[in-house]
DNA sequence: GCAAAAGTGTTTCAATTACACCCATGT
DNA sequence: ACATGGGTGTAATTGAAACACTTTTGC
């Protein structure tokens, strides 16, 4: 118990479940960039993972569990990150709380981060039985609401993208401005004039010098996202750093 | 536990402090807006209880306590939010989970939400021996890492007064335009262009047709801020409504 | 040469900013 | 009358959007 400083006693009794604690579960929802199925464009999976007990045995689920005493939230978020996908997040940021009573049949509060990975082959020789990649809008029914956080993380990411340079957390060191384009239209959902986005791209990138030759036409330069050089120029959101 | 997937050995049982459970509580920041001490410009405000416990007994600290089973989260700040300032919020929205390991002696998850209320003349009569309001960016060294949280809300304060009105939520039903600005201006710390202050504001105002007497000068008009059609148009940042 | 995407230039439009100016009221 | 803020008008600036056009590669 933290700030408790006033307790009426109308409120230190409550109705019947008085020793039942409140118990705390750190989920995250993993966002990668894959080609669709079918279309083959750049589509937003994350993965998921089978319950193996009760409540919603058998469902899918967001990656988590509860959270150790000796272990930070985000590290938290960080290890089921390393078991799910086999990687060190490139993006990592608390999402929100949910807590609603009816959640779960039992009283269960979920701190729920969203990262960013990106989708190198290799990520999928973790893919055991109990874990399976989804392509973010074609989600089956899943355990507890993690439908809703989904959801929310999606809207999260789509509001993000928009004012913070996070999208280059999907791609390798180094790539090209269409590669960028991609993302943003991956995620945003709609065509972007390649004009316009590489003026304004341009102004948060460096070149790295090389370009990328081998198709069928003028080959494109690649760039980076420069290390910023403070620690953190703006801690406007609290991101989590390795 | 929710959903916990993959439980390897290696994790199931950690270090020493196995039996040992986290728990969890619920804060909140609350503002309000009240003349300065000594310049008497508006300014942001807040309440904060004295600890009568170990650990940091006798600091000041958010208003807050641990999330009763039966409780949502949002309740339970609504609740130290009604205890302190003897108000339901005009606004409240969760701002972030705070668990890091080292930031009580005890192991605790706090779950802080921020409120906006109106400053009326009333909220005095609920300040008793334990709650005191501070100026904002006035505040002493606190009890855990509240002042940290504080920071963090103001943060949260300012960037959202620049894209969400919510700046009318401190101020009464009916307001005039140098009202509104002032907020802005308290909240943002500097000044305003009166002019294009008004013609952005009306865009999202709507008169009351009534206007303020009794000051020296022209009598300006009375606005207010219209309910949203629907229940919520764009519910960007999961704001509790009551 | 042709297709396809990279990359440049230009025009239009909308929103912000700065600031000059008039209006209505109490003293 | 005049001080004080309420309220209106307007020009300058900025950035986003639309789109025509040139460049460089593989076939």
């Amino acid at each position: 118990m933290t700030i408790h400083a006033e307790a009426p006693a109308d409120r230190v009794t409550p109705t019947a479940v008085e020793d039942e604690r409140v118990s705390l579960a750190v989920s995250t929802v993993i966002f990668a960039l894959r080609p669709h199925p079918v279309t083959g464009e750049p589509t937003i999976w994350l993965p998921l993972v089978r319950r193996i007990r009760e409540p919603h045995l058998g469902r899918w689920a967001l990656p988590g569990g509860p959270l150790r005493p000796d272990e930070d939230l985000a590290a938290s978020a960080r290890h089921t990150l390393e078991r799910t996908t086999g990687f060190a997040p490139r993006y990592l940021e608390q999402l929100y709380a949910f807590g609603r009573i009816d959640r779960s049949p039992d009283r269960v509060v979920s701190i729920v981060y969203w990262a960013l990975v990106r989708a190198e082959e290799d990520a999928h020789g973790v893919v055991g039985d109990n874990v399976e990649w989804f392509v973010a809008d074609e989600v089956p029914a899943l355990a507890f609401d993690h439908n809703e956080i989904i959801e929310y993380a999606l809207t999260r990411l789509r509001a993000k993208i928009t004012y913070s340079p996070i999208a280059y957390r999907f791609l390798p060191e180094e790539f090209t401005l269409a590669q960028l384009r991609e993302v943003y239209e991956a995620v945003l959902g709609r065509r972007l004039d390649p004009a316009n986005f590489r003026r304004q791209a341009l102004r948060h990138l460096e070149p790295t010098g090389r370009c990328l030759s081998g198709r069928n036409h003028r080959p494109p330069a690649l760039y980076r996202f420069p290390a910023p050089a403070s620690p953190s120029p703006l801690t406007f959101a609290k991101e989590e750093s390795r």
